[in-house]
DNA sequence: CGATCCTTTGATATGTTTCAAGCTTAGTGG
DNA sequence: CCACTAAGCTTGAAACATATCAAAGGATCG
């Protein structure tokens, strides 16, 4: 399982066995509970099994701001390896299950085995890659390029780690955790989606949503996946 | 020059021969001057040696995001390393010195030397905090929090890279780039500069400015200085 | 089948942008 | 050393995108 490792670095026979080796606990958790809570001082580093998750921080005035969303197959929290003090949440959006290894293993991990080290190295540039967008997002588009962004980032990562098949997708989001993804309030992503719906952009039933134009979604949400680093199939 | 990765990690003899060892390049630019592009297979990675530079990011609407603010002793462009694509540009905003190092050579170091590859990732996390703390600050805070914020956080660092004495220091960008930084627009920045002027926060002498008030830009600003993970002296 | 959470809608308020022009400063060449 | 020029800063008025407030309608779950 924790093999996707290999996405992005070869693995030779010894990372495997490590990786097998390691002290693991299988944790299932509702939806809405805290993975990490800022300011903790947390134990392990999670990789979240199923389900979806997302970082956030909140500001001074009580508003809150998701700063990234999760999915199968993602570390949550890679960085509390070296920092002692988290400096964001970490929360569920659904029911998930993850494992949970504690630091000093993986720390040991990664400091014996170098392929290994350099693949959660990885990972971490990664989403920073993603969060270097998310502010060209929440910092310069408009509130319907910024919609459209998220929708096309969250639908070709569900695509990449092999959770949608079609153009149809479940969006683990309310309406008002998807306003604090983009910065916007609840009240104008309700609109917004409903103009993309008028449109004929996107369908949507319930929690689900189905992108009807695809071509036209990654124009109007100026989105161009090549922060993704990803090895996606082309669509 | 290169040993600031003793800040955040204890490195052997060999590791810092290994550095010394390294094949450096030295160039002097002047402002304005692109160290990479958006899209460039760049081949080194760069070490801010002085003067300031930040990284951005254009939209399809050409509006531009940046993304971070460099002084001396940053490195600009350390996941350079493992993509072969640049995912943004680097710019210099004022005269600068860096040393470039082929990602060949950084690559090599990584993998021979665990303690320098550890200290580089613990480096490339706390870029990860900043840009979250970025997210946060163009996604849910009012004007003058928000520019209050990055100067609270540019006054911070300036302190931990030894580059501010007082409460006065060089600030290298227009109030253009600054609003860049903190998506808005150059008109409404130079409002809250006044504003902030006249209610006595700051004070304003060309391009250098003196916190007047540390204590209450602070809290305009919303500044918490945690995400930073310095070994900042208190204040 | 009631209660709660989420979504939808309308009316109004506001922070920020846009446009446009004048002003200051720093740099350059005569 | 002065005049000229370009870049950056400042200011005002009007426009606009998004927020706020408030209330009703649906969905989901004990």
């Amino acid at each position: 399982m924790i093999t996707r490792f290999e996405k992005h670095e070869p693995l030779g026979d010894g990372d495997r066995e490590a990786l097998a080796a390691l002290p693991q606990n299988v944790r299932t958790l509702v939806s809405g509970s805290y993975i990490v809570r800022d300011g903790d001082h947390p134990e392990t580093c999670s990789l979240l099994v199923s389900g979806f998750a997302c970082r956030h921080k909140t500001t001074g005035e009580g508003a809150r701001q998701i700063i990234s969303i999760h999915m199968r197959g993602d570390f949550v929290d890679l960085q509390n390896i070296f920092f002692d003090v988290s400096d964001h949440s970490v929360q569920a959006l659904s029911a998930v299950e993850l494992v949970s290894v504690p630091r000093s293993a993986v720390r040991a991990l990664a400091m014996s085995r170098p392929a290994i080290a350099r693949a959660m190295w990885i990972e971490t540039l990664i989403d920073a890659s993603i969060f270097r967008e998310w502010i060209v997002n929440v910092g310069r588009r408009d509130s319907r390029t910024r919609l459209a962004h998220l929708l096309c980032e969250f639908f070709v990562r569900l695509k990449m780690a092999g959770l949608a098949e079609n153009r149809t997708f479940s969006l683990p989001l309310t309406q008002e955790q998807l306003a604090d993804a983009v910065g916007l309030t609840p009240v104008h992503v309700n609109r917004v989606l409903r103009a993309f719906d008028e449109e004929g952009l996107i369908e949507r039933d319930r929690r689900s949503i189905t992108i009807v134009d695809w071509d036209r979604m990654r124009e109007v949400g100026d989105f161009h996946e090549r922060y993704l680093h990803g090895n996606a199939a082309s669509f």
